[in-house]
DNA sequence: GACCGTAACACTAACGGTTAGCTTTATGGA
DNA sequence: TCCATAAAGCTAACCGTTAGTGTTACGGTC
């Protein structure tokens, strides 16, 4: 616990950026499907056995960041301040979530998957892992004491907010459209 | 429409129920990963171009009766009485639904669907189609008048409490227990 | 009743993602 | 200095899936 980052974990981290850096460039370049792993390997120069030790599929090269969304959900639940209710926290984080994902820059990444089923279909079910995490904090929480079966649903209905949204026309409006939907659904656990 | 099923569809109807019910059987004797599409195919004895002309994908094996549940829910939507209220003709439906799929005849089934990643991964997928086709018909209800976000949110939610339900230790009271929710969300669009 | 368009099926060969098995390199600690 | 081990590499395959190209047999038409 007393090594500040050795040279071998910084080779590692390096080498899993270049394969993802490269994976996108040339995912946005040329189209996720026209593009083969073992070219994002030959690109990256790394072996496909490396590109796999890395990332366990070819679609979560797209979704480096994965983890991140599903610390930020959890910590909007853990981190409130003990007199915060639940729901106004979980709709805070996925206006900014939801935000972030909307911005300009993000924009040509979540073109792509929306027009490939396959990172579709890998996005729906990270969401679902997200939502069995955002559940298991809900259950822990002491100061909420609902039903197992309630915790999971307001976390599904949250993740379902932020997927809505993501597709909505007008995204800031669609979570609060859908929130107070979810604030109602709560309120009568 | 006058033609009661010649000859060339039964013969088509009689080869996919083949391969299906071949492929069912392999699945549950030895694990779903255990069995290829190469063995599935030989065992029906038919091609394997044969076999994907039926059906898409190895999952969808699985999932044969794909296109029930789907007509069932916006069934329920459609076929209601003029005086009924929405929720609780979902909530009969999902009902309905859950005790089909939680009976013991089909309990081996979805004991191999829940213990396959890639069988998960395709049901829920599978969920979200049936969910954008629920949604379609509550958009297109004139008796609801309700936004298209409050539409597609039900409809996930919905679809949520089917998934929920399922994998309860008691699916009839979940059930219940997240309509009380989806019937306070539904009130306040 | 012969005839033709076509739907169903078959065969081969390949592609692309993924993994197992084993070797090589280089780092961190003893 | 030297060893245990983590990281990376190579080969060779497996498996789901598809394109390309016939071949058969059914169904409607003349």
């Amino acid at each position: 616990m007393t090594t500040p980052p050795g040279r071998r974990e910084r080779k590692k981290a390096a080498t899993r950026r270049k394969i993802a850096d490269t994976a996108l460039r040339l995912f946005l370049e040329r189209g996720y499907d026209a593009v083969g792993i073992r070219e994002v390997a030959a690109e990256a120069d790394v072996a496909v056995t490396t590109l796999f030790s890395h990332f366990p599929s070819k679609e979560a090269l797209v979704f480096e960041q994965d983890a991140d969304f599903e610390q930020r959900l959890i910590r909007a639940v853990t981190d409130r301040t003990p007199d915060e209710p639940l729901v106004p926290a979980l709709r805070r984080e996925i206006h900014a979530l939801v935000r972030h994902c909307t911005a300009d820059s993000a924009s040509p990444v979540w073109h792509m998957v929306d027009t490939s089923p396959a990172l579709r279909a890998y996005e729906e079910s990270m969401r679902l892992r997200h939502a069995e995490s955002l559940a298991a904090a809900l259950t822990a929480d002491p100061g909420l004491a609902r039903t197992t079966t309630a915790c999971r649903t307001i976390a599904r209905f949250t993740i379902d907010a932020y997927a809505l949204a993501r597709e909505s026309a007008d995204p800031q409006a669609a979570v609060d459209e859908i929130f107070r939907m979810i604030e109602a659904a709560w309120a009568v656990t």
